[in-house]
DNA sequence: GCGGCATTCTATAAATCAATAGAAATTCAG
DNA sequence: CTGAATTTCTATTGATTTATAGAATGCCGC
């Protein structure tokens, strides 16, 4: 055997092209997130990464898939947590919780991938579309399984439309996502437990 | 008293330019829901009406100045039928009902301009936007004052966070409104009904 | 029918933008 | 250092788009 392969042994002084093009569609969801896809301009994408506007062609046939890359982005680990939560062995109330927080941090704290994925996907032809559909099918079917199981349980009741449940959680979170990204000042932690709340129990209203 | 003024006695036989300017803000209306407002054209809006690209800028100074009509639109009747369900005597819970009922209505019924709104508002420059930004937040204080005072009435947990509560149903409205708009098989009235509950008493969730 | 006003059209200016081709620069292995 | 591969740049093309100017058309009262 001759000596390790340097690629993985070396300290890496330099990005892979992966790595590059991984800065590429993060630069891209910040600016369609701010502008819109078709307000953006590869122009704008470019100047954030410090490149010029042709440049960004190594990294993307087109714009358009530059957007799809940001949508695929967005679904990935998104759907990757909620993965790990249904499978875990909280509680039901615990996972809604665990399921809202990461819901909300991810407005906070990743990129604005999200965000984009919500407000443009629609912008995408269809067949891209098609592509990054199966993705956010899949978190809904998982959170309705979840609420499905409940009521198995008996824990919610047998009538529950557990198809509008979990629509309702993921419209909820995306509301106040948009909402996060734009008030620095709001508190993930407090909205994470008021939103649970609200969908476990609603706003609690006695009739007088 | 010379004879009763034409215009006002005379059947009409043509559309005043009041009128025809209403139809080309809900065309514009109709075209930002659909392809966003960057992604449309004012050729779009003039083929939609039937018109030439260039004839449009007889009814509005601007692309931008369309976008602004559309948003105030949108916001005229919202705000209106807000207006008449809180001052009504109806119960808390038929308040809500009735107030969500109104906003996933509209985005079955009217034209598109509440979406738009939602949607594109933001790609309007500052000044436009704080015009239209006042009817916006009417709405939302109108719905927080209707927690508030339930919680007055005792009827509500004192601890209720009214803001949190008044965004909550409008983002849960708007997130099934645009869902509304996609899908026409969707009922307005079961929606009515399951999202009320749910602001309300949650999914009844009951600890094992 | 005529004069004036309202409405729409044609044609075009000016700006912007996505995408490409090929040249330059950088990096790196041998 | 040298040559090849990778990465970025320059320059441009072609298409699209907003907005304007001025001509043409339609409409109405008289």
């Amino acid at each position: 055997m001759t000596s390790a392969n340097p690629v993985t042994t070396t300290i890496q002084r330099k990005e892979t092209y992966a790595q590059k093009r991984a800065r590429a569609i993060a630069a891209a969801a910040s600016v369609f997130a701010e502008r819109g896809y078709h307000g953006a301009t590869t122009k704008d994408i470019a100047d954030r990464l410090g490149i010029r506007q042709g440049s960004l062609y190594y990294y993307f046939k087109s714009k358009e898939e530059a957007l799809e890359e940001v949508c695929i982005l967005a679904l990935r680990d998104y759907v990757h947590a909620m993965e790990q939560i249904t499978s875990s062995s909280l509680s039901f109330g615990e996972k809604i919780f665990h399921i809202v927080h990461s819901h909300l941090s991810s407005y906070r704290d990743d990129n604005e991938a999200l965000k984009v994925h919500n407000d443009q996907r629609l912008y995408l032809p269809e067949e891209r579309r098609e592509r990054i559909k199966k993705d956010g099918s899949r978190y809904r079917v998982m959170l309705e399984d979840l609420f499905h199981q409940e009521v198995l349980n008996g824990t919610m009741p047998a009538d529950t439309d557990c198809q509008f449940a979990a629509q309702s959680v993921i419209g909820l979170c995306n509301a106040w996502g948009a909402l996060i990204i734009r008030d620095p000042l709001l508190d993930v932690e407090d909205l994470t437990q008021k939103c649970s709340t609200m969908v476990l129990n609603g706003f609690h209203h006695q009739h007088p």
